[in-house]
DNA sequence: CCAGACGTTGTT
DNA sequence: GTCTGG
DNA sequence: CCAGACGTTGTT
DNA sequence: GTCTGG
């Protein structure tokens, strides 16, 4: 799974880490964000079907299928894509296909259940500190009246690493940098790459426990995604 | 052919 | 839109 | 993903 | 318990 993420780049930094050109035609600003829920619009990349450029565009995250009708009926049910049904489910086959962008990010945020009552967020990223990229699939909605419309993206999730195992059992896909072309590049729909849809390297990752408070989405602070000292046990 | 479903995660 | 089931 | 709300009627 | 909002 992968339900909130944190990412520390703005608008100077993304365009930088992912060679985009023209920053100045480069959409909204897009400020650092410690506490990224589902919903919400945020930057993706991705590259033209013919040029190959690539640019960056604002979507909300939470696939809406082209076909609703309803944009809330999907709930939270598209919020992550399984690696292991891409090209086989419907609803993923084509955006797979065609649609595919990285989703810039620093890291991202699990909750280990420690019992019924108690669960403790942790924070994973790289051990190099550097930006990452979750690989995406997006998708063009718009309403039957045409008075709504919509670019919406999903992050795709795979098997847990030995690192990411010990919290929870799924995980985003990331992609490296060397992949990135490979990746965006569309224009093969024979051969998507699927060989890239696998859990990223454990030994190249970090995890460390983080305040409880990231849990509220209105809490948006860098602290959020340092490693947090729990409180000793009082018992 | 048409009708109907189409999704993930975690929890029970 | 696209796939599955009947 | 988690947090937080979840309702009606009448009066101001 | 279940749905909505972020």
């Amino acid at each position: 799974m992968c339900g909130r993420y944190y990412r520390r780049s703005d608008k100077q930094r993304i365009a930088e880490a992912f060679r985009l050109g023209k920053l100045a035609e480069l959409p909204l600003e897009v400020a650092p964000s410690f506490n990224i829920a589902p919903t919400t619009m945020q930057p993706v990349i991705v590259a033209d079907r013919d040029t190959g450029e690539r640019t960056m565009r604002v979507m909300r995250w939470g696939l809406i299928p082209v076909w609703a009708k309803d944009p809330k009926a999907m709930g939270l049910s598209t919020i992550n894509a399984k690696a292991e049904g891409l090209m086989e489910k419907p609803m993923w086959r084509t955006p797979f296909k065609k649609r595919r962008c990285l989703v810039p990010a620093d890291g991202f945020y699990e909750w280990k259940k420690l019992d019924a009552k108690t669960k403790q967020p942790y924070a994973f990223r790289l051990k190099d500190n550097q930006p990452l990229a979750f690989g995406g699939v997006w998708e063009h909605w718009k309403a039957l009246d045409g008075s709504l419309e919509w670019d919406t993206f999903s992050i795709i999730t795979t098997e847990p690493n030995e690192l990411t195992a010990s919290v929870h059992n799924r995980m985003p896909v990331i992609l490296k940098p060397s992949d990135y072309e490979r990746w965006l590049d569309t224009t093969d729909l024979e051969r998507p790459p699927v060989d890239l849809l696998r859990p990223y390297d454990a030994d190249l990752m970090s995890a460390h426990a983080v305040d409880p408070r990231v849990g509220n989405v209105r809490n948006n602070e860098p602290g959020l995604c340092e490693a947090f000292e729990c409180p000793p046990n009082s018992a």
